[in-house]
DNA sequence: TACTGTGAACCAATTCACAGCC
DNA sequence: GGCTGTGAATTGGTTCACAGTA
């Protein structure tokens, strides 16, 4: 190893610790991941910056910003060998260890959460399956028992718990996640429909099936009212009567 | 309405013509559309920007510029109509009228999806459910019965659906987008883990499970390097030997 | 030669701070 | 007096374009 990729190292290492890396790549790192995933299981070997971002659905200029905040883990001329990037974003993330997940409400969606395979193929461990339904509690879900939720607490400690996802009805959502937090975990998905109030220095990070399709709705509208010769569902604003003059 | 108003909804139409209301805030209108309803089910007339970023989980200022956007819709001095803004949200975004959408791939998740009530309560009418598998073709989800994947574009036709959502195995997604776009389908929910290329003009939003729980567990690993004791999983790079000493 | 890594330029989003209005 | 609406300042993210190098 030269001197000069030594130093290489070191300022990539000061750019890291001087500002972190953008939350913007941070979001970006798995999808290069998988795409990593997909040319080593062609038998991709080495991988240009153009290939690898048109696999992940970005530009090429952006992926090699973002994989400079990682180091040099390229080579001019080249490209990247597959493998090795891989192992570095693997690594970067934090995959190159397990993690264990509690799913705390077993509705459809939760019940979907816990079979979904792509959780267990990518270092995450579902450590316990929670709900409060006397029904429910008890019964299996692939090799899990969904366990009383009074239960949560234990449950967290014995299983080493950092990731707790929330499945509930809006309307307990805060409750369960003050009880996850006071409970240790610091990171939480939540897909209830509400915002949900954490200390700081714990992560949530939100998932809301209807808030995506209002997104693509507003779009969709904005599409027609454009191109199409349609006319707004209402009037629009005072203004748009001078546009329709008649 | 006074003049000056006239002459405020005015430019406020300007604005929105010249730029268009930002991605970001197009994001958060739901959230607020959310809060808003909220407030409106406690009884709360009149809201201020403060109150209603607190329950949006955002700062007022923030609050403030995104609804600058559409207009003019507060009184200074006093707040927000809680009713008449909801009002206001709901026709930007485009919830005044109904939008068709179209499942593909009842798995776990499409199901729980199907089952989702609040896909139906905010103006979405689930049009129909898609399969490949004969095996699920035919059964019953609720009031919806599976169809063939065959008859996709009829259905898309008949039901003049506008939206779709794919919830299929990584492999069949650009398939499926691909059918959809053809059909007319001009946005699209990703829930399988690809991505998937569409013709300019069409909207795709990505939501990936296992990418969350990802990003989680870099920000969990980033804490447990940092505040504890604890060594990295694995040497972080050449440098790090400078800094530990021994 | 063909590629990466990265300053510099650009663009988008957020926050500040206050003028304008009820 | 208390609030909104918004220019101006700032911060964060993306893209350009090319120097550096295997």
């Amino acid at each position: 190893m030269t001197d000069s990729r030594n130093r290489r190292a070191a300022q990539a290492a000061d750019l890291r610790q001087q500002r972190g890396t953008p939350e913007a790549t941070v979001a970006r790192l798995p999808v290069y991941l998988r795409a990593l995933t997909v040319l080593a299981e062609q038998g991709v070997a080495t991988a240009s910056s153009e290939q690898l971002a048109a696999a992940a659905g970005v530009n090429s200029a952006k992926l090699r910003k973002d994989l400079s905040y990682l180091g040099s883990y390229g080579t001019r001329g080249v490209g990247y060998d597959v493998e090795y990037l891989r192992y570095q974003i693997s690594r970067e993330i934090g995959l190159t260890q397990d993690w264990s997940v509690v799913i705390v409400g077993i509705g459809n969606l939760g019940q979907a959460l816990a079979n979904y395979a792509g959780f267990t193929t990518r270092g995450f461990r579902i450590a316990a399956l929670v709900d409060t339904d006397p029904e429910l509690v008890g019964s299996e879900i692939g090799v899990h028992t969904i366990e009383n939720m009074a239960d949560l607490e234990q449950l967290i400690e014995r299983h080493q718990v950092s990731i707790g996802v929330i499945t509930t009805p809006a309307a307990e959502a805060q409750n369960v996640a003050d009880r996850l937090v006071r409970a240790g975990v610091t990171s939480i998905l939540n897909f209830a429909p509400s915002v949900i109030n954490v200390p700081e220095g714990v992560q949530v990070r939100k998932v809301d099936l209807s808030i995506e399709l209002q997104i693509l709705a507003y779009h969709e509208q904005r599409k027609a009212t454009v191109d199409g010769a349609e006319v707004p569902p209402a009037m629009t604003d005072p203004t748009s009567k001078v546009v329709e003059a008649s």
